[in-house]
DNA sequence: TTTACCATGTAAAATGTTACATGATTAG
DNA sequence: CTAATCATGTAACATTTTACATGGTAAA
């Protein structure tokens, strides 16, 4: 969790500024399961890693800029050594794609082309980042690690099985609509009455 | 995003309590692409949904429970459906072990042993949920629709990558180290020198 | 009778985003 | 010369979790 350690993470790679670091993870976390992470929150967790004597701030290369450019300190690199010997928390996927396919049978059960349009963006976008992750792959600027590579080899086989079930999640759509798969207590039938008697008694 | 839609998508399935949320949530949503709910964040929503009209208290057949059954509204009903219409939002994937992945090659680079540990509890971790997920698909009680059961079969699909993953992964792990993967501008090495400088300066 | 579960709620703390303010430098 | 990009920062807002307080019911 929490911004502290990506940046610490991000700093380990090489020294940057706060604008730098947002860039990184723009760029690079976007597919590699972190978050986003905007200035409000760079900015401020910067001062206070330095306050707190993980980072401090090395001559900056660039003259004329006015920016910061910070590094580890040895308190840093074992804050961020600890951190990475500590086993993961599970996975926090929120993907409103499948939040809303869990209530599509009950809230819009005939409406099908709608979730096909929904499929299709997202094949599209699929399509591309694993164009650009190829592309990046296979750059002569960025640094690749061999447990980082593992991890991005990975990235493109999940996007590989994304890319093949939205399309056979589409194919199935454009059959006819079967019955619902397993409803032992007749809840869909339930939920069909009680919203036809809500649309009855609230209008 | 947001509790809301789904405390509205899970009143859609049944009217139920906010415990009987949690509930859910906890039960189904884990691997369903939601993240967490808290009681402290369902009930001061629930009043609020109550107070747009979105939801109603609805006659508990529970007696002796002091609880509070909800159902949705028509307006709540629109609400979901409209939701439902608009194009879900890119998934947000935050994965505390793809992140350490990534920070690895430079703060943990001789420990593969540790990293290995964690890729086997995640291992462990998936094999349960798919066993849950067949128990429970294959159950005389829950309820899955034709398009939930869809997500809910893409699902199992990628449990079965994450196992394969991780079973590769560890393998590669026990060979002997290889060379950075792609390194043009000696970002690993340099890394290792600040890393070692700042022990230096730093003790 | 005691433990586990069912059940609701609030206040404080943590965390993070959005929007704004400000200004320098570089490429076209 | 003007747009894009580099660059830092704050304050207000939004969201959510944690921790606490409270109490009923069911099963062992």
């Amino acid at each position: 969790m929490s911004v502290k350690h990506i940046l610490l993470g991000v700093l380990s790679w090489e020294p940057t500024s706060g604008y730098g670091i947002k860039s990184e993870v723009e760029f690079k976390g976007r597919e590699l399961g972190w978050g986003r992470v905007s200035f409000g929150s760079i900015y401020p967790q910067l001062k206070k890693l330095q306050e707190e004597g993980l980072i401090q701030a090395v001559d900056s290369e660039k003259e004329g800029r006015k920016t910061k450019i910070y590094d580890l300190t040895a308190k840093g690199w074992n804050e961020l050594s600890d951190w990475l010997e500590k086993p993961p928390a599970s996975p926090e996927i929120r993907d409103e794609l499948f939040m809303k396919m869990s209530f599509w049978d009950t809230a819009r059960s005939n409406d099908r082309e709608t979730l096909i349009d929904h499929l299709e963006i997202r094949r599209k976008e699929a399509i591309e980042m694993l164009g650009f992750m190829d592309d990046w792959m296979s750059n002569d600027y960025s640094a690749i690690g061999e447990i980082g590579g593992f991890g991005m080899d990975y990235e493109k086989a999940r996007l590989k099985l994304d890319i093949q079930w939205y399309e056979r999640l589409v194919n199935e759509l454009r059959k006819p609509t079967s019955v619902p798969h397993q409803d032992p207590r007749e809840l869909f039938k339930k939920a069909a009455a009680r919203k036809e008697k809500a649309f009855r008694e609230g209008e």
